[in-house]
DNA sequence: TTGTATGCGTTATCAC
DNA sequence: GTGATAACGCATACAA
């Protein structure tokens, strides 16, 4: 074995990055000492630590994240297991993502992301390989195998969605039912007696979304309630589509109303070529981002995705804080709220 | 120290989590030959190889990710370094990095997610930590500080975008000036002499991406070769949108080219309710992906994400593996391809 | 074809 | 307030 003294360096000797022990020897103390600077997980005198911090800094040391996991039993690292396709907007998704780094990173911790088609096992194997310390499971369905192995798995994990047997399990999402009853109710209150709905691809409720149904009940009861009649129309390619369009369109005798529950650029321009401007002709409230609403002047209510990556964050790091017991909340639920726009004539 | 016997364990033993050494003593082999079966690094006898297998999956065995990057020097990881601000579209983000995390998952790697917020330091970071073993950089501003570092960083590095001083970095992007180009050519075609353009928002071109020259440039040259005259016009908020708008759908003597880098559903809201119709009353082309440019029924040039990103992930693991030269390759660009539909006349 | 032994760069428990 | 030192779980050079 070779020795370690300071003068051992060959004339090419590559730049071989620091460990702890280089910035120890260069600031002459111990490796553990170093260590305990950098964890601040004990006392250290601030002349001690002075020549650590100008001896880390000298070398651009940086800790090396996996002897750091096998040494700590943390990772420092959070995982996102994201879903199979954008079945909201992606611009949702992309919220998500990004208001949970931003948290993340607060706190010194990164995100690993895991692709949904690596379906129940993405989860088992991020924790199992010691990945991360915790996870976030975006968009679950009404039955998901991924909300039983959350429960078995040994990191805390925090589900987008409300499964139909979420006991034992954090569970945290938009309050879809709020927002279709809102939606709905806010046409009976313009008067109208019959409402056509555009729904989700006949793709997405297959994919068993569990907001689908959630936002139906929240609509249908509401209907019920107020006495109106709801039409269901699904979109999907050319042919259904035209259907939907010349059925969403046709000439009325009575005000019409009109809910989408995503701002269907396809069904606004069908509208205006057939002369039915909203918030004259028609009135057209949506389930649709700030963004999208005001760029078609949509009476909306959005999914606000950043409060809901709030509340998970906070839920997340409660967990793995240990200030918080695995799976004994409720599930959490983000109010809707409608903003008013152009799309619907005054009340 | 407690001595290792098999029957140690206390009656209420919680469920430690199996080693490698855990796997060996089931399989009665050693540690390494356990390593070496999951490497394939060395020829193993198949009922070595059963046996070893087999007590992996009755123990649900998975290998610590943090003791084999410290032992193997390698963490089969990657990090994309996101934009700022969702200045292309969130879907075009998220097609990116859902294409890029599935080809890493083909060879067994995952992704970390680093925001651009961090900036430069983003970068040094997650390699100095030994994080990962490549970057990914999406859209480098015209001079961006992250390709200097880029250069210095001891990992391979691929940039989205072609910046100003890209040479000795791996850049690659799409062809934005063929884009302009091809859609100023589309107009000039349909015999427009003059072409209002819809640009990007002011503040997406104070962030310096450098896909905005670039297709300013492309369309500009294409502008002067054709004899086109451009009229610029940057959408904004309220106000400057509606200047915008009332310029754009101004009633015209001869017939109106219009060129706009997004599918603006404002513009196109604006256009309907002045009763100018795309395809008919005016030559609409745009900028948009497959999915908008569809759902607008515009003629347009989509800016391909997913062959951009699979020239990037071939790049990254040639780097990885050493079938490429760091910096060796010329900036890369993946072709323009227009395609028509119902917001332009025939030619 | 397989086993032994060492080191990877931390954290954390002792001792002083 | 600081310094040795034993894990942590795996990869791999060296033996057999």
């Amino acid at each position: 074995m070779r020795i370690d003294d300071e003068s051992s360096g060959d004339v090419t000797d590559v730049a071989k990055v620091p460990t702890s022990a280089d910035v120890a020897r260069e600031a002459g103390v111990s490796q553990s000492t170093v260590s305990y600077v950098m964890s601040g997980k004990r006392p250290i005198s601030s002349t001690t630590r002075r020549r650590v911090e100008e001896a880390i800094a000298r070398l651009t040391y940086e800790p090396h994240a996996g002897a750091r996991a096998l040494a700590g039993h943390r990772t420092s690292t959070i995982a996102i297991v994201m879903p199979l396709r954008p079945t909201s907007s992606a611009q949702r998704l992309m919220t998500f993502v990004e208001e949970i780094t931003l948290a993340a990173r607060e706190r010194d911790y990164d995100v690993l992301l895991v692709t949904a088609d690596e379906g129940p096992a993405g989860l088992r194997r991020v924790v199992g390989r010691s990945l991360c310390d915790a996870v976030v499971v975006m968009e679950v369905g009404t039955t998901d195998e991924r909300v039983t192995i959350a429960r078995e798995v040994r990191a805390p994990v925090v589900v987008v969605g409300i499964p139909e047997d979420g006991d034992g399990v954090d569970c945290l999402d938009f309050d879809f039912a709020g927002a279709g009853r809102l939606l709905v109710e806010e046409l009976a209150d313009l008067g109208h007696r019959a409402v056509d709905v555009v729904g989700w691809d006949p793709d997405v409720v297959a994919d068993g979304y569990n907001y689908v149904p959630r936002f139906t009940r929240g609509a249908t009861s509401a209907a019920e309630d107020r006495g109106v009649e709801l039409r269901w129309h699904l979109p999907a390619d050319a042919p259904g589509l035209r259907t939907t369009l010349e059925q969403v369109c046709a000439p009325r005798p009575e005000p019409h109303g009109l809910l989408l529950v995503r701002a269907f650029p396809e069904v606004l321009r069908s509208l205006s070529e057939h002369g039915l401007r909203p918030g004259r002709d028609v009135d057209v409230v949506a389930l649709a981002s700030d963004t999208e609403a005001q760029a078609h002047d949509l009476t909306a209510t959005a999914t606000r995705p950043r409060e809901v990556s709030r509340r998970v964050t906070a839920r997340l790091f409660a967990l793995i804080d240990g200030d918080a017991v695995p799976g004994r909340a409720a599930a959490e639920t983000v109010p809707a709220e409608l903003v008013r726009r152009g799309s619907t004539r005054r009340p």
